[in-house]
DNA sequence: CGGCATCCGCTAGGATACTG
DNA sequence: CAGTATCCTAGCGGATGCCG
């Protein structure tokens, strides 16, 4: 019965960090990034293979260059980006998952999947609960 | 088109839905939600057991009846959350994770898994990163 | 008890302009 | 090319008050 795995499934169910009153054991460092919009598709684009500035900006269309800055300056500060730049002129900057960054990856590549899978359950439920709603009024 | 497939990590690679131009692949439909700040919190208590609605606003010191009852309707809309009501005076309403909650909050334990194993190795990156910010000034 | 309605501050994030 | 700086707004979320 025992899984030796290196797996984070160590706690398979929630209730963060026994039920430490009303801290959430830190997993806002991580889901506060994630709700932010951009930081996920920066993290598929850059999990294919490292990326100038200029073409993250175009994978990720639609985003400004300031959210672009901002997404990847905040990836970078957690650790899961590294910056390499090269001071010709004009400038060349590369980014580029970090170790951290592809474990980090992997974990919500797992999520995705799990959404694939549960999408149309969600906004099937979603469908029927606005309609309930209606019926109401 | 069958899926076959009760594993979620067919995809172990990110790069959602094979480069699908700009959409997430439906990320958000999830992300948006975990992003809010109560809804792992309320998640994990309802994983404990089912919960009335005074008792989830007694674990979740601090929330304030606003955010407990649209964190409560957005998890019911999205088909995590069951709702009963017993129409007594006073009302009895009583929350409950439904089977995709059990197994949404089961995906959320693999998260809250891997920060508590990386929680310092990023931590420590910010600590490096704001200094590295700061002897520029 | 279990809500909904209202007001209000804070911040994610877009648009635009400028720089080394 | 790779940013920074400024302005602005839409929406999350807190505080407060009322209701069946």
């Amino acid at each position: 019965m025992y899984e030796t795995n290196t797996d984070v499934r160590s706690s398979s169910s929630l209730e963060p960090c026994g039920s430490d009153d009303h801290d959430d054991c830190g997993i806002r460092l991580i889901l506060d990034r994630l709700g932010e919009r951009w930081t996920v598709m920066a993290l598929a684009e850059l999990s294919v293979g490292p990326r100038r500035y200029r073409e993250l900006e175009r994978a990720l269309e639609g985003i400004s260059q300031r959210m672009m800055t901002l997404t990847l300056r905040r990836m970078e500060r957690d650790g899961y980006v590294l910056r390499h730049v090269e001071k010709t002129i004009p400038p060349k900057v590369t980014y580029e998952l970090s170790e951290l960054g592809r474990s980090f990856a992997a974990q919500v590549a797992m999520l995705v999947g799990w959404t694939r899978q549960n999408k149309s359950v969600i906004e099937r439920a979603q469908v029927n609960f606005d309609a309930q709603l209606e019926k109401k009024e």
